[in-house]
DNA sequence: GATGAATGAGGTTTCATTCAT
DNA sequence: AATGAATGAAACCTCATTCAT
């Protein structure tokens, strides 16, 4: 957690640095990022960001926290409160929608939480035991499927969980990674529900 | 590339070498990782490492390449040569079995790879202008699938290969987490095979 | 070019270093000069010395820099600048003595420089392509000599340049190995002027 | 000096590692220069050099010694022995022209030996105490052009010996320059035995 | 709180030299 | 004697972090 100080800098300066801190990051891995570097871009000086952050990890988990934080703003909470007001199939679109909307609003957080997530060793310097919150929502969601009718109910909940949340990723990089597929975003989030409602088998009737 | 001593060696130490070498790169980052522990482990002196290699990156570039190599060697390359005997369907399911076979016996391969494929810098550093073969790989296995009529006509090849892609990388990672699923691996393909050909929607009829 | 810190620093930590630098490569060639043995005489801590320089060449260049910068403080401008008033032999005795004098205060400069004028390679990566500034300040002078009627009209200017300029590091050089010849300075020069101008052929009238 | 094994060695073998070790050493002061460098040049081993030298220093040392012998062998040994014969100017003459001959046909050893000359810390090294013995020709030979009365009686015979020897060089390194100055070999030592015999003053009769 | 110099652990890399075959 | 791998000392350099002002 960064030290008070860092809370009562004018908002300005505390932008400043953490932009800094995200161009660094998102470009380097954790340990070639540089202090310096982050330093030198948010103007501050040299010895400076130890006034705010008690170290490199610090500032590398308040990053997370701000991730996680802002990720979660953008699912609209009330279609998730009143789940049953909507089909699985609904729901699962909207959650598409704010990773997409969430992602394209802070595309430098993708990469670092990327990073993160395949750093094994990283991962357990910052987080001890980590426990994968994202898969349980979507088991949940699936439960919650399967509850309405709308999935076989032999369905295997933390596969499907895993697969889907894979499926997400890949989304998030594809919108990223402007200009991989020249698609609208809503046509992707369309196709890619379609494939998972119905998969890829050519039907009888269509 | 290695250096020509590299291969000059007795295939006990150089087995030794890239063990330790896997070793570290699959527990630390690249620029964390330290050609020291490589040299400690592998029981070589101090600064022997450069008889072999040029530099740390070297040595990465050369694992990456044994990846790709092993990789490949994994696919049942009659199947793949002869795919008209085969349908779609046998054919994803053989590509997602070798994936596992080789997963099951590279595990530390796979971290590394998640980590490179993750940290666009390394990329850049380590193969310049990077080309997703594998992705091309997928496209041109529905493009047969198309073809063959059973697959839906107007399914979006791009699309669906960065899905085929993006559930493999899931596959392949459930199964190194070893015991994160308790199921069979046979079990665990047949379902996301389910899954991919029918999508996750109940049915009239099941 | 030193970075920015290094003239920030209080004059006497800044004349510390460079006095270490001197004892340093004064003694040894410049690849045989250590860093640490800079940074250990100058009371500096271990990689302290990259806060002032880039590197060891930048720091050599630097030296260099402060060579030229001190040779020509030791010149008497007015009598370069209104040569006129002057005889050729008069300003060649100045540029003698300027040199001696400089050779006198600051005699750790003489062989660090005259290491580098020896060493191709390394007068490649310190100047790249080198221009001679002395042989061309020669050149002038005798030019002027031969316009004021002072030397044969028939001299050959660049020739006589070059080896006007090896007197001079000789001169120099006899000048710093202390005692190698016990005679006074002044006489010295008179007799290498001597030389100079009437060779060294007994003559009919003496 | 080389190890007996050196001098067993076919003559084509032995010189082509002198021969490497001139490039090296002409090339890289002492300290940059490699051995394995020398070694992959000269088309032997990796550890083969020292089959044949102690170490570094010492095929330095040995390559110096070639030097002193190689320049002997090209002054006019009959010349020197029968000095009576020949007039001061002549016998300077010749040995300027030697200096040339053996400078351009051992470009090599000249850059080699004046970085030596220029290092006191390598001097010291590979001498010990340096004894100069090439100022002692020059006094001798001047005392010699005394006693014949061609020279000034009073000249002072260590200062103008340095001279001499200090214009020798520059010499040489005009040669071996090649191209510095356009200018016949021939021509360039008669201007400067002009230049020792006469000076450069203009005189009454020109 | 801000500044920027100071510190030193620690990593990469080079190469002369030794050693086993 | 020849080969070429092995060794390890030692150098350069980076940078997170501390400290004095």
């Amino acid at each position: 957690m960064p030290k008070e100080t860092f809370f009562n800098l004018p908002a300005g300066k505390r932008e400043r640095i953490i932009e800094a801190a995200l161009d660094e990051f998102s470009t380097y891995s954790f340990h070639k990022a540089r202090i310096t570097a982050i330093e030198d871009r948010a103007g501050i000086a040299k010895g400076s960001f130890y006034q705010y952050f008690e170290d490199k990890k610090d500032l590398y988990k308040y990053l997370m926290e701000l991730l996680v934080e802002k990720k979660l703003s953008y699912i609209n909470r009330d279609m998730m409160v009143n789940k049953e007001k909507y089909g699985f199939f609904q729901l699962l679109r909207e959650v598409y929608l704010s990773g997409i909307r969430f992602a394209k609003e802070n595309s430098r957080l993708v990469p670092i939480w990327m990073m993160l997530v395949t750093d094994r060793d990283l991962l357990q310097e910052i987080y001890g035991e980590h426990r994968d919150k994202s898969a349980d929502f979507f088991k949940e969601l699936l439960e919650f499927g399967k509850a309405k009718g709308e999935l076989a109910p032999d369905l295997d909940v933390s596969l499907t969980a895993t697969m889907l949340q894979s499926l997400t990723f890949s989304l998030i990089d594809l919108i990223i990674e402007d200009g991989k597929l020249d698609m609208d975003d809503m046509v992707i989030i369309d196709k890619m529900l379609d494939f998972v409602e119905n998969g890829i088998k050519k039907r009888a009737q269509g």
